[in-house]
DNA sequence: AAACCATGCAACCGCCAGTAG
DNA sequence: CCTACTGGCGGTTGCATGGTT
């Protein structure tokens, strides 16, 4: 017995957005906030479901987004945190603040890999793909549930070239990516143990669990690295403090479902430095909910 | 100029986990 | 404890656009 989608179910409408449904999901949210996603397309008077009113705010009217094309930064950071958390895209995304799951998924589908392909790297393992095709035999390649962890290639011994720089698509390109790696394969790691093998501790722990807390304590805490990838001061990225959209509307629900008419403007100011920061690559084209959004808020 | 192809992106689908009743 | 509902996530699809032949 097949299941059917819930738009299915109530005749609701399906496909791409209308300016006029934008602006009606905006306007609803800016006002009342989105307390239950269910509840919204009736009360904002849109004939969708509520999944994809969700998903609309999330990967469009969001008044966070960075939009614009991914700098090399963030290609390399999208990189690396895919060696350690693999699939997660909700994960990583929330370490690339202004960035959406969907489009980090996407950037990888369609660009990252192929890359990572072309410079000899296997997309899955993060390994050369020579290592894996020879390696495939022994097992040493099995996948794990959350992807691979071939995190001794980036971190072992300071980074050099090797095939560490084999990742980095501009080959002059250093800093100040190369600054992050400390907090995140080492920095954050020191204060439990001070050798490099703290993350070959994660690639060859078994016990998931304990992974799995180990790198929600790493990847949690590496704070410069974002400021790196920002090129701002840490003193500035925390002021635009990390946030994932998951923490975002979390923090909106939580204060109060429905009249939470202060996380916005507390929001907004948290963006504003990732709003003067001038797009290297404004292709906003195209998409004026930006200027949309943007002029809602003003009015809050 | 037209047809074809490749690419990027937005959105949907289905599954899962958490939770309220 | 069970069930239904909801939100969240990752995988996948389909369309629009731009480039190439």
């Amino acid at each position: 017995m097949g299941r059917q989608s819930c738009c299915y179910k109530q005749k609701l409408r399906k496909g791409l957005w209308s300016p006029e449904e934008d602006e009606k999901l905006l306007r609803h949210i800016t006002k009342y906030g989105h307390g239950c996603w269910s509840s919204i397309p009736k009360q904002a008077g849109l004939q969708r479901c509520g999944k994809s009113c969700r998903l609309r705010w999330i990967n469009y009217l969001r008044p966070d987004l960075k939009r614009g094309t991914f700098s090399q930064e963030e290609e390399n950071l999208i990189i690396e945190l895919h060696a350690v958390l693999g699939n997660r895209w909700s994960q990583i995304a929330a370490r690339l603040p202004g960035r959406t799951d969907n489009e980090i998924k996407n950037l990888w589908n369609s660009c990252l890999k192929k890359k990572l392909k072309q410079k000899g790297i296997d997309p899955v393992t993060h390994k050369p793909l020579s290592e894996v095709e020879n390696g495939e035999g022994n097992g040493s390649n099995k996948p794990s549930l959350v992807g691979h962890h071939p995190i001794h290639q980036y971190t072992s011994p300071p980074p050099p070239p090797p095939k560490l720089s084999s990742n980095w698509f501009n080959p002059e390109f250093s800093p100040p990516m190369t600054a992050s790696y400390g907090p995140l394969y080492y920095g954050t790691t020191t204060g439990g143990s001070a050798n490099n093998t703290t993350w070959g501790l994660v690639q060859t722990q078994t016990e998931e669990e304990e992974e799995e807390t180990k790198w929600t304590e790493l990847l949690n805490s590496p704070l410069l690295m974002a400021a790196a990838l920002q090129n701002q001061t840490p003193q500035s990225y925390y002021n635009i403090e990390i946030k994932s959209e998951t923490c975002y509307l979390t923090n909106s629900s939580s204060s109060s479902s429905s009249s939470n008419d202060m996380w916005w403007p507390q929001t907004q100011q948290q963006q504003l430095p990732l709003q003067h920061e001038p797009l290297q690559n404004p292709d906003i084209c195209g998409k004026d909910m930006q200027t949309l959004t943007a002029a809602a808020f003003g009015h809050i």
